[in-house]
RNA sequence: GGGCGGAUAGCUCAGUUGGCUAGAGCGCCUGCCUUACAAGCAGGAGGUCGUAGGUUCAAAUCCUGCUCUGCCCA
């Protein structure tokens, strides 16, 4: 035991020695030998270009106490660390870097450019691994993994060869979000919808034949330039006479049809659309039914193109300007109506999506959604909180092609080649030297990259080496828990079951914990502009690493997003103080003893060994049921309520008044120190050393086993509590000053049971102050008392009330509220007993609980007014 | 438009297969700087379980409608 032991616990070194320690130790590094069972997570790779915020605090604090506790009940634990390259959202952050200095990525080259990435993401991949180091996540370093590595790398190609191979991938025409400013196709989900106010303009279509004209209304005005045709729901009457009649489109004089489309939606607008082909998802597959032509009038570059007649080479909403503008003075625009929109956004830039028809690499899903779906409803992959499944089906069900392709720099580069010569494309793992076909050696090579998912979805058999059949793979896969949150489930869950079916013919893993989102105190998700998002590091500094860990496991519900807020984590502050606390006391309390197995307890501690044996059990279940939530809330209040509040209390009073040692009390919190761990590795590790506990690492130690003669609970101790409690609550309603000694007359039913809460004066004098305890003859006058379940406690008042006043009101009303109460029960329960149909169809156990219930609660009304009557 | 949730104390949430007087933390009130801890101790107040029906001996819990609310997809 070190001698130092200060009053308030402070987190400031003791945390960063204890991580140098363990990653000196290589503690977090399983033994290259397998011995026992394992339990593997591999980290949902954080983007590389980030900083972590407090999400990933809950994320990665989930992993760490599922890989400690399982750690400590004796498995082989591993958790493989790593990030992702984040292809558009690294070249954005490169691309402004060289803005600055007035360059562009093209100025550099691609090569370059690529070197220039790979520079500013090894320096931020390690400024990731502080953060998590700092939060005392149990990563094994050594096998610390990058998406863009050369054997993750090598995984993508093969997986990509594969798939190109089985005719799953394909080159395909469709309209896809295209970003203007990053110059290229992203997925839906990386597409933000932001809230806009904007306008619905409605304009006059003429009709060819001068008899008038239609209104269309439209968002976006500019791309009626693109217009192929005008669609109609077929059975709205107001327009059947138009179909089949054209229009001639204004400001470009162009013919084109009116046709009727079940999509239309008769109550937008005026219930006849423009139609857009190569600017719209919903008009392209019009346009692929009826047969219509596709104009392209916006470029890639957000620009109007050539085909935009007198509006080419002008920027889009420039555009828009300038053709409402002539569309008025033409006297075509019919009017405009305010109309709130959301419009797309890339994530990352936060530039307007343009969808755009673009010739992309597509991979078909539905072959690997089938098995995946099945993984999941058969039950060999598990979901918790299980609801999740729904979402997972509804999305796999209704799975589309996958957009893999990206016109991007930096990422793995599709490895397809096409031969210059014979136009032969293929695809190949290494990078060719001839063509196949024709042996030339002039090969192009794809110019764009894949998705960044498209590496992330093998993540969990790429880290441990696959393709390569390596001892890692044969020891760690499939691997044991994801977590992740539920928002990635399509992008990312999904995909992985996905991929470790097709791919390595097993599951992934064995389950998935999803968890909730964190949001402010108002309900808002955490943003940047919002600037409601606290940096953890700066929490980290404040409070400490298992201050926020602790805290944030306390307030996050399983199935509802946590509203965090800083005052409601000083919840975890607050506990690691009382835990400190409770040490110090223990440390000056303890001589020479060790944290043994009891071999003797007395009732008080074989109460305290009954509770822990409790905690071990209930904690151990809501583990199995991945409930951490409810594991952390019950361990603070079994510390803090059981163990704190009455178990070290007796200990103490038992040390210092009749010199008993406190090697039961050691005992429990050592074990409570175990099982806290998980949750608070810091902490727990440093008491661990303090007392000295054992020659090896809190980490590398065992869950609790208490045993089996230890569970149940001396009943007098339980009495104990309730006297205890019964007459704290009497003196305070009657106002007895603290100090003042009170005797109390008790009755109980069963005369061991008094016998041995008469063992107990030192616990009932130095608790509730209670000088003298006789047995109760006849009710004493005056008096006050209360009605326990196991017989009745009364308070004399003769000697009280000559020394002061006594609050006789506030001690009335109490009995009064309690008389008032039971007979409400009594009230109840009898209408139940006199309803024959409960007496015949419940069960005899609930029906004969009943029947005691309220001649309990009879006996005790009648002792209450008894005690009512002798205080007036 | 389709789907998934939520509504329980002032606030944030628990409440397993229906069955003891519906719990916790924070906040609030009262009294305490009691030799571990005022980031603490002791005691206390506070709830028509959103609403209307239904099933059942019995509903916060199961079913249906409605209201409010959050999110996802199109």
């Amino acid at each position: 035991m070190q001698a130092e032991f200060p009053k308030t616990y402070d987190p400031k070194g003791i945390e960063g020695r204890q991580f140098t320690a363990w990653t000196d130790e290589k503690l977090f590094t399983p033994d290259p030998e397998p011995r026992k069972e394992s339990f593997i997570i591999v980290i949902p790779p954080p983007n590389v270009t980030g900083k972590l915020t407090l999400g990933h605090v809950l994320d990665n604090e989930l992993q760490d106490i599922l890989v400690r506790f399982h750690s400590l009940q004796g498995k082989d634990a591993l958790w493989v660390p790593g990030q992702d390259h984040a292809g558009i959202a690294t070249q954005v952050v490169v691309e402004r870097m060289l803005a600055k200095e007035g360059k562009t990525k093209d100025d550099l080259g691609r090569e370059e450019f690529v070197n220039k990435v790979w520079e500013w993401a090894n320096e931020h991949r390690g400024i990731i691994r502080r953060q998590l180091d700092r939060m005392g996540c149990a990563l094994d370093w050594s096998r610390e993994r990058f998406t863009m590595d050369d054997g993750l790398s090598r995984a993508v190609r093969t997986v990509f060869v594969r798939l190109y191979e089985k005719g799953l991938i394909y080159r395909g025409l469709r309209i896809v979000n295209w970003c203007p400013r990053c110059h290229t196709a992203i997925s839906g989900e990386e597409t933000e919808y932001e809230n806009k106010q904007s306008s619905l303009w409605y304009i006059r279509y003429p009709l060819e034949d001068g008899s008038g004209h239609l209104t269309v209304a439209t968002t976006r005005p500019e791309t009626m330039l693109g217009d192929t045709a005008v669609a109609v729901h077929p059975e709205d009457e107001r327009y059947s006479a138009y179909v089949g009649k054209h229009i001639i489109l204004p400001l470009m004089g162009r013919r084109i049809p009116v046709i009727a489309d079940e999509v239309v939606q008769r109550e937008f607008g005026t219930g006849a659309v423009k139609v857009t082909p190569y600017h719209d998802a919903a008009d392209f597959e019009i346009a692929q039914r009826h047969d219509l032509a596709k104009v392209k009038v916006i470029n890639e570059d957000g620009v109007m193109s050539e085909e935009a007649g007198a509006y080419a080479s002008k920027d889009r909403y420039a555009a828009r300007k300038e053709i409402v503008q002539d569309l008025e003075a033409q006297g075509l625009l019919e009017r405009t109506e305010p109309y709130q929109l959301s419009a797309a956004a890339c994530s990352r830039c936060h530039t307007v999506i343009e969808p755009l028809l673009s010739e992309q690499w597509f991979c078909r899903m539905k072959p690997q959604a089938e098995p995946a779906i099945k993984a999941v409803e058969d039950g060999l992959i598990r979901f918790y909180p299980e609801r999740w499944r729904n979402l997972y089906f509804h999305w796999m069900r209704n799975i589309q092609d996958w957009c893999l392709s990206r016109q991007l720099w930096w990422g793995h580069r599709i490895p397809v080649y096409t031969c210059k010569k014979c136009s032969h494309q293929f695809a190949s793992v290494d990078e060719p030297d001839a063509c196949p076909k024709c042996a030339t050696s002039d090969l192009i090579q794809d110019p764009d990259v894949l998705d960044t998912w498209f590496s992330s979805w093998l993540w969990p058999f790429s880290v441990l080496g696959w393709p390569e059949d390596t001892q890692d793979l044969k020891r760690f896969y499939p691997t044991s828990t994801l977590v992740s949150g539920w928002d990635i489930i399509y992008l990312w869950v999904a995909r992985m079951i996905m991929a470790g079916l097709e791919f390595t013919g097993s599951k992934p893993f064995d389950a998935v914990m999803f968890h909730v989102m964190i949001r402010d105190e108002r309900g808002r998700k955490m943003s940047k502009s919002l600037g409601n998002s606290p940096d953890p590091f700066d929490l980290i500094d404040k409070y400490g690493a298992d201050a926020l860990r602790f805290g944030l496991m306390l307030i996050t519900p399983r199935e509802q997003d946590v509203l965090y807020s800083e005052e409601r984590i000083k919840v975890g502050r607050n506990f690691m103080n009382k835990l400190w606390n409770s040490a110090r006391l223990l440390a000056s309390l303890m001589d020479e003893e060790k944290a043994r197995t009891p071999t003797d307890p007395s009732p008080a501690e074989r109460w305290m060994l009954a509770r822990l044996a409790r905690a071990q059990d209930e904690v151990k279940d809501l583990f199995a049921r991945h409930d951490l939530y409810n594991a952390a809330k019950y361990l603070y209040n079994f510390y803090w309520h059981e163990f704190c509040d009455w178990g070290l209390e007796f200990a103490k009073l038992a040390k210092r008044e009749r010199g008993r040692g406190v090697s039961a009390a050691l005992y429990v919190f050592k074990s409570s120190l175990a099982m806290l761990h998980p949750f608070i590795p810091f902490i727990t590790e440093e008491l661990w050393e303090r007392f000295t506990f054992a020659d090896h690492r809190l980490y590398h130690d065992h869950w609790p086993q208490v045993p089996e003669e230890f569970r149940q609970s001396p009943p007098e101790v339980e009495a104990l509590v309730d006297l205890i409690t019964a007459v704290r609550t009497m003196r305070s309603e009657l106002g007895i000053p603290k100090d003042m000694p009170v005797p109390v007359d008790v009755v109980a039913a069963d005369e061991a049971l008094y016998k041995s809460l008469e063992g107990n004066m030192t616990y009932l004098s130095g608790l509730a102050k209670i000088n003298e305890m006789n047995r109760a003859r006849n009710k004493p006058h005056p008096s006050t008392g209360a009605v326990m379940d196991w017989g009745e406690v009364y308070l004399p008042l003769a000697g009280l009330v000559s020394s002061g006043k006594l609050n006789i009101e506030a001690e009335s009303a109490r009995i009064s509220k309690e008389i008032g109460k039971l007979e409400a029960e009594i009230k109840n329960i009898k209408v139940k007993m006199d309803n024959k149909d409960f007496v015949n169809k419940a069960p005899d156990s609930i029906v004969s609980a009943e029947r005691e219930r309220l001649e309990t609660y009879e006996k005790k009304v009648a002792h209450l007014r008894e005690l009512l009557e002798g205080l007036a």
